[in-house]
DNA sequence: CGGTTTGGTTGACAGTGTCAAGCGGTAATG
DNA sequence: CATTACCGCTTGACACTGTCAACCAAACCG
């Protein structure tokens, strides 16, 4: 049978590190005290990720996916385009706040260094994915692909820029409360969707 | 006299570093090879940079610094409170686009690392300020609190948001050369402007 | 059975950040 | 002028890192 101890050894090295780099960035991810939490030698992870950068495209792989969960259902529902986009928009900065490990590990990755994980670089696309189908549906059948880009972008744009204003708490705004926070993404999306 | 070798060390440190970190990303900034590059010991460099962390603060702060400057002209120049936003945003795009290295250095800090250098916080501070002023002479004399803050969110997160999806080249957009960038940016700038 | 594969181990090596101590020269001070 | 202090930097050490290489025990398979 396949791993089946405690837990698979895999996925407790994944979980190691995703508290490591909660504890102390990404930066204070180490291999060995990785190996270290979870009890084994500091060779072991490397029976299931060659390499380091490995374990964090394992990550930034499972944390598009849990992106695109969210933002899929957040589209499923029902309503007019223009409240799927808003739902849309809302699910994403709730997932940055939800988990903010994950959604800053998201976008720290060289390009260049996504090259090598295909995997991963697909369940980026399928976020995206979400959000591409809806600004097609809602620019219309006769806008062009310039447009439509425009739109998507513009769209991406204010939600990821909202995410990361509030995950890394930059610049003034100081919005102690989780409540706070939703309030004011509700404003903000309320305002935009305004159009 | 105070330091007038070739050139400041401690100015040869902060160009090597930059120079290390367009190559081999922030992770790939090394103290050691750093003082390799500017042609001194090992040692030299914590001279003027107690820390690791010292030289990437100071680093942020030049950025910030930049950032700042190119606003405050952006909003400087004529014309209606529109228009002088608009050009904000632009400047604050081509920013990123410019200085790649140094734009992705400004959001990669952990907060409270920030925190340990006030300096670095108020050249923040002083770039998100020029945004700031501008929305509130946007929103008018009766809008409330939040409402400015929700604007100046918005309007900052649009150019943000854009600028980070450009700068890393995530999520399906592959605009290939600088014009067809640039182009892009005018077109979504526009349909926001567009309100 | 014998052999291979799976899931690890221990050991080594080069390179890292940083602490501690030393050292030559210039500047200030008696 | 002699001495002291400091500034800018060097040399040396230490613990720690990522990764390569070799080994090893148990399970699996013909």
């Amino acid at each position: 049978m396949l791993g089946d101890m405690a837990v698979d050894l895999r996925e407790q090295v994944l979980l190691a590190s995703v508290e490591l780099i909660g504890e102390a960035g990404l930066g204070g991810l180490s291999m060995r005290e990785v190996a270290r939490r979870a009890g084994v030698s500091h060779q072991a992870p490397y029976h299931y990720f060659g390499d380091k950068a490995a374990i964090v495209a394992a990550l930034v792989g499972r944390g598009f996916g849990m992106l695109a969960e969210r933002l899929e259902e957040a589209a499923a529902g029902a309503g007019g385009v223009t409240e799927r986009l808003e739902r849309v928009g809302r699910a994403y900065v709730r997932f940055a706040l939800d988990e903010p490990v994950y959604f800053r590990l998201l976008f720290r990755l060289e390009v260049g260094d996504l090259g090598r994980y295909p995997e991963v670089e697909a369940a980026g696309a399928r976020a995206f994915g979400v959000l591409e189908r809806l600004v097609a549906e809602k620019a219309g059948a006769g806008a062009s692909q310039g447009e439509r880009e425009a739109l998507a972008s513009l769209h991406w744009s204010v939600a990821h820029g909202l995410a990361t204003l509030l995950v890394d708490g930059n610049l003034g705004l100081k919005l102690g409360t989780r409540a706070a926070q939703e309030g004011h993404v509700d404003e903000v999306l309320r305002l935009f969707g305004r159009r």
